[in-house]
DNA sequence: ACCTGAACACCGTTCAAGT
DNA sequence: ACCTGAACACCGTTCAAGT
């Protein structure tokens, strides 16, 4: 017997790793308001505070799970490009991740919020940006910078999507309404693709801005 | 007789205006998460129920209280500045907004998350933009940008500078780990304050960059 | 116009005890 | 090692009824 999701059912015995998935199939189904510990609880068959038994509570929980988001699927691996091309790669990738779970932006942000684990998606563009040579400090500034627009910027991006939709369950229940708001979540991705690859080359120009004042030779 | 905060007391009778008052009291003092409607309504001497008459819900109390954060003392009133010089003041004065109210940048950024009132910050830096002669679109783009920078960075700074506090009342008691604690704190200020400044510039060299790309004459 | 009382349907977390 | 049962101390919101 395996469960919808095709994970094998336990008969009530689960690892810290069941519980953190399960996390994330209900948080990208039904979104963060509806990841509560007991509903999580009643996902896996298992009482409220048996989940204490692998967390010590929510907050470690979700952060847990910006932790996974945030690592998913970023293996670029552009061997040996300029920084500005790494850095633009780099935030894209990070986009991605986000926009691959419901809420993802918002869980990442705030748990980084919380103090917890920003180090995964930080280090990685503190990384690319130190590609162009600045030093420590400058790299740190300007990826937090950048780091605190993704966040940002996805997390609203999801808000409009979601707000999206809302329109379909809300439509006069047609075919027509149902078309008329996939154009509208159309017209919000591309836009919200393109705001977003504006607001990046926005940071990588004055990056380079600065680094030109600072020695106008090179 | 009056309230220890100063307000009359009306003997159980209300206006909206007195229960956005006490919120934003609670907030200051306690913090979001210890501003309930029922932690609310107590410091109203009202039932819990009351509340409802004055708004429909607690989002729309938040989006209330953002608003009153992000529009406070803000008439800079710089006449015939250039478009960096008035960005930049507009930028700064947003940021001393949000650090008056204890999690003030939590407020402001969920209630945008959340689609109200957003329109106040982010009118303001657009306008400071557009005075650089920019297209409207990239002006939006440009302040949205702006706007989810700030937000983000100073929602970080206040949860350092509680991070800081809890490390006064969990300190060893004594005037040395106050005093320890203190300068912790102005280090904190002081780093958040020039991170601050590091990013906008960075966002108006960027700016620049874009706008002499596109006409180099210029 | 503004509020009470009572209820509904929830939360996160703790802790002794079980297997 | 992992879970149950029961409890504690809360939430936001609704709604009929009061003044």
């Amino acid at each position: 017997m395996t469960t919808v999701h095709g994970s094998p059912a336990k008969n009530g015995r689960h690892s810290r790793d069941d519980v953190a998935k399960a996390a994330l199939r209900i948080l990208d189904e039904y979104g963060l308001p509806d990841l509560t510990m007991r509903r999580l609880a009643a996902e896996l068959d298992v009482a409220p505070s048996a989940l204490y038994w692998h967390f010590p509570n929510k907050q470690t929980l979700l952060a847990e799970l910006a932790d996974r988001i945030a690592s998913r699927g970023r293996t670029l691996a552009t061997p040996s490009a300029d920084w500005m091309t790494v850095t633009t790669a780099e935030a894209a990738s990070l986009r991605d991740a986000l926009l691959a779970y419901r809420d993802g932006a918002e869980v990442v942000s705030s748990t980084l919020a919380l103090g917890l684990g920003e180090s995964v998606p930080l280090s990685r563009l503190t990384g690319a940006v130190r590609l162009g040579g600045f030093d420590d400090e400058t790299a740190l500034r300007a990826s937090t910078a950048l780091l605190h627009f993704i966040l940002g910027h996805v997390s609203h991006e999801q808000q409009r999507l979601q707000y999206d939709s809302i329109g379909v369950a809300a439509g006069n229940g047609g075919t027509a309404g149902v078309a008329v708001t996939l154009e509208a979540s159309e017209r919000t991705a591309a836009e919200g693709a393109a705001e977003f690859t504006f607001g990046v080359q926005l940071f990588i120009a004055g990056l380079r801005a600065l680094a030109v004042e600072a020695s106008p030779t090179r």
